[in-house]
Formats: C-alpha cells, structure tokens, sequence
RNA sequence: GCUCCCAUCGUCUAGAGGCCCAGGACACAGCCCUCUCAAGGCUGGUACGAGGGUUCGAAUCCCUCUGGGAGCGCCA
C-alpha cells in the first residue's frame, strides 16, 4: 500500500511556523517512502474562512516547495457527499437527530460544570422520536457508550480513551453544514489517507475520529501527533512571538530550505546531524525520531542554519534570492557587478541574505558618508601618503582582479614598511564607507577600478577638508 | 473541574538498563588564525524536575508528587 500523507489547514489565519513544521513532516513523509502529499483545505467555517487566508496558505507552500501532488481539495466543495453519509448513517441508525436547544445545551453545560464534572452532552435525543416543532435539529454521532478506544500513535504509543468519556458529537448543524471533526473522518476516508500526521492538540479529537471511521466500516490509518512549538519564550506561539506568516521568513532573508532544515531539527533529529540538505531530510525523515516534547523557536539557531545554507548553497540560486532582497533595497542590480561574486565574497558574513544585501550597498552605490568611528580612526593625515601611493598603484595595475591587487597592497605596505592592515583599513573605509568589508582584494575586484579609484581620490579630498575644517576652528 | 499528553544544559537535542560522574548543536567566555568583520579550529562553564520503588546496576522500567500543555463549541 502507498502512502498518502495529508496537510489540511483551515483558512482562517495565516500560515505560521507550526503549521509549516507538520506540512513539512506530511511531506517528508510521503517523500520518503515515494507515496502521496495530499493538501486539503478545511474551509467548513464558512464564516471565518477567506479566499485570501487560501491564497497566504498556497503561496507559502509554494515559496516553501512544499508541492502538494494532489489536491488542493476544498472540503466545501464536498457537500454533497458529506450530506449521503449522514443520509446513511441516520437510515442505520449510527446518527440521530437532536432539538435540544442552544439554551438548553448552555444549562446543561453549566449545571455540569457546578458540579465539577465533564461538560457534554447527556444523551438526552438518543431515543427521541418525534420531533420538536418549531426547533431545526442538528445531527449527532452515536458514539458507544462503552468499551475503550486505542490510539495506535507512532510517536505517543497507545493511548486509551474510555468511550464513557466521550459523547454524541454534532456532526451537521442546524444550518444544514457538516462539522469538522466528521468531514476530517469521511475525507480522510475518501482520500485513503493511509498517516495522519499533525498536531498533537488534536489527540483529544482522535478517539471521536476512530469510533466514526468504524462507523464508516474502516479501520483508522496511522496516527502521527506532534508537538507543538512553541515562541521563543516557551510560551505558546502568539502574534508577539513568532505567529507570523511563512512568507515573513523569506522577507528576512531566509532560504526555504533553511527554514525547512531548522523546523525539521524541531522535533526531529537523525544522532547529532543539524545541517541537512532537502534531499537528505527526504531520504531520512522518519517517525520513529520524532520527539514527544514541545520545543521552543530559537531564532539565533535559526540564524546560524541560515548561514550555514548560504554558505554550502549553490552561489547562483542564492544569487537569485540576494536581487530579490536587493531590489527592495532600492538597489539597482542591473547595473551593478555580478552577483554572485558578492555572495560568495559576503556568504560567511551575513546569516540572512537581507543581512547580505545590507552589507553590501557599497558595491552598488559610492558611500554617501563614512562610519564615524572609522573614519575618525583610518582616515586620517598618515593615511593620505599610502592612499596616494595605493592609487597610483591600482591605476597602474594591467590585470583588474583579486590576486593582482592584493599583490599591490603588499608590495605598496612592504615598501613604506607599514603592515598590510595600515594600507587596507583606509583603503576599506574610502571604498565601503565602514571599517567592515570582505578582504580587501575581493572588494576592491567587485568594485571595479573606476570605482575604487573615484572613491580613494575622493576619501583623500574629505581627509583635506577635515585638517581644514579643524585648522580653522 | 474532568479526560488526555509532556518533562535531559538558557534553547534545540543524542540517549531505547551497564558504552553516560551524560554526547552534539545554538548562544556565551577565552585562545588560535588574521588587512576589518566573519568563517574555521581549540578550550571552558551549565542539564537527567522531586520523592519513592524494581535491579548487582537507572537519564533509561514502575508509582506518587510537582510543573507545563491540550481537549471538553451548532470553531477548526
């Protein structure tokens, strides 16, 4: 038998972090054991859902490369087939309709909860024949009244449920809609989801799920509930920590498979291994290494997975990312040098490629003014002689490249018996405006000569100015 | 309140009775490398929630407690 994995978010919200993480273990799933990724929309709240909470759940998908190869489905184009099962299930008696009222359910609720007991439903329409004028009913499931339930769960193990416990839930409503939980059970039925892999909040509902599939005359697919994750602050995910869309991720700066490569190490782990490439988690995941804990976002570990992708990446996909992130800069990329010699000059120094884009303006654009601090501390009077004698020999030079130019610098510190960092701090200052940079032979190549030498020339024009300006006041 | 789940460094985790006076990673500190910043290398500190058992032996098995979490909707 194939598997077939399913991913079945309601379009309600966005998509966060924690809903990613379980797509991406349905995903893995089916990956590595060649089967099915079903997605599968659960939009029965025909109130809260919208066709742009859809579109957020597609794009992040897609930005993410987590490719359904089937669906989406929309459970709301289902209708009619949820409503034959009920026809069904009310001919042979597993269903019944209930005209208690919302009142009177409410009542019930809160005599139970006076009594310190369970709040649920009593029973009370099971035998009900007539019905009640002037009250629409709902349907209920008839759920045993005795007798256990076991949750065959991969990564709780059995887990038990008495069905005293549990009691007749509403499975379509008095507006004629089908609930949740009951569609989940005849989708997953129709789908032949073979795992069911998601959140471990949803444990509690799966002993209700069982007794209806074997309604259905089915026996229930394998269960797979994960942790939740959790904000930074080991507290539940919010809007203040870390409840953001997906695609928020890829305007800081992250590669998917990064992102992918930290959500997966949430829970999972394969012995000491952090780093895994898309290939490597699909050809490893498995369930057997799921962790049973909740585990909390850490966004300098995500960071420092991001670097590492950056670095080990091929240059020429995360050179398409980095224009992306240049371009909301304002950078005008068509114009400027090639990028991927930037990124592999900038890839150990920046941890997202938004932080690469940042540092590297100054391979687009001349500094418009110099970091104060290095400034003050490189370009100084003692500079002028070397940055003069550094322009003279990088206009000089015939070959325009790293190694030619670092062959300059030196010749020029050995020469004037200074060591290479008195030569290449003012040097770095005048071309990137800071104290920061990649070597300084690899910027100055990227910079290009026209432009290293404008911006020398320029640096000890500004140093003039500065003896002046300080003479005269 | 009831039912269910969970519990190893600050964080993510390895660990399926002896290999563990607990290993790796992030973060942190120091050193090395070095034209800056990084990257990289080396070193360091910090954890089995508590109490009872079982066993020759327990982070690993059992019980209780404590602490977290989830569910208990005509929400999903």
């Amino acid at each position: 038998m194939t598997v077939r994995t399913r991913f079945a978010p309601s379009p309600t919200g966005m998509l966060h972090i924690g809903g990613v993480r379980t797509a991406l273990f349905c995903w893995l799933y089916a990956r590595r054991h060649h089967g099915t990724f079903i997605l599968r929309i659960e939009d029965t709240d025909r109130e809260r859902s919208t066709p742009a909470a859809v579109q957020v759940i597609l794009d992040g998908m897609d930005w993410l490369g987590l490719h359904p190869d089937e669906g989406p489905y929309y459970q709301t184009a289902r209708y009619p087939r949820y409503r034959e099962v009920i026809r069904q299930w009310l001919d042979e008696g597993k269903a019944y309709h209930c005209y208690c009222t919302k009142e009177e359910l409410e009542a019930m609720r809160a005599a139970q909860l006076a009594a310190k007991a369970k709040p649920r439903y009593d029973g009370r329409c099971r035998e009900r024949r007539e019905p009640r004028p002037g009250v629409t009913p709902v349907v209920r499931f008839r759920n045993p009244a005795d007798g256990e339930v076991v949750v065959a769960d991969r990564v709780h193990g059995d887990v038990v449920f008495d069905n005293a416990e549990l009691d007749d839930l509403i499975i379509e409503r008095s507006d004629g809609n089908p609930t949740y939980n009951f569609c989940v059970v005849v989708d997953d039925f129709d789908l032949r989801i073979t795992h069911v892999i998601r959140g471990d909040d949803h444990l509690n509902n799966t002993p209700r799920q069982i007794n209806m599939l074997r309604a259905l005359g089915v026996e229930p697919p394998v269960y797979a509930h994960l942790p939740m994750i959790l904000g930074p602050d080991g507290t539940k995910l919010s809007k203040r920590h870390g409840a953001v869309s997906v695609l928020h991720y890829r305007e800081q700066g992250y590669l998917p498979e990064a992102l992918l490569n930290y959500l997966a190490r949430l829970g999972w782990s394969h012995g000491d291994q952090e780093i895994f490439s898309l290939a490597e988690m699909c050809q490893l995941f498995d369930l057997d290494h799921v962790n049973k804990a909740a585990s909390a976002i850490n966004p300098d570990k995500l960071a420092w997975i991001s670097q590492q992708h950056l670095m080990h990446a091929p240059p020429a996909r995360v050179a398409a990312e980095f224009a992306w992130q240049l371009g909301r800069l304002g950078m005008d990329v068509a114009s400027g040098p090639a990028l991927e010699p930037i990124v592999l000059a900038q890839r150990e120094r920046a941890r997202t490629l938004r932080e690469m884009a940042e540092n590297s303006r100054y391979f687009f654009r001349a500094p418009e003014a110099y970091d104060e601090k290095a400034a003050r501390k490189h370009l100084t009077a003692e500079a002028v002689p070397l940055l003069n004698g550094i322009h003279t020999a990088l206009a000089a030079l015939a070959d325009w490249n790293a190694p030619a130019i670092h062959a300059a610098i030196e010749q020029l510190a050995a020469s004037t018996g200074v060591g290479l960092g008195k030569v290449a701090q003012p040097l770095r200052v005048a071309v990137s405006g800071g104290g920061v940079s990649p070597p300084i032979d690899q910027t100055l190549a990227i910079v290009g000569r026209d432009g290293t030498l404008g911006r020398i020339g320029r640096a000890v024009t500004w140093i003039g100015a500065q003896a002046a300006q300080s003479a005269g006041s």
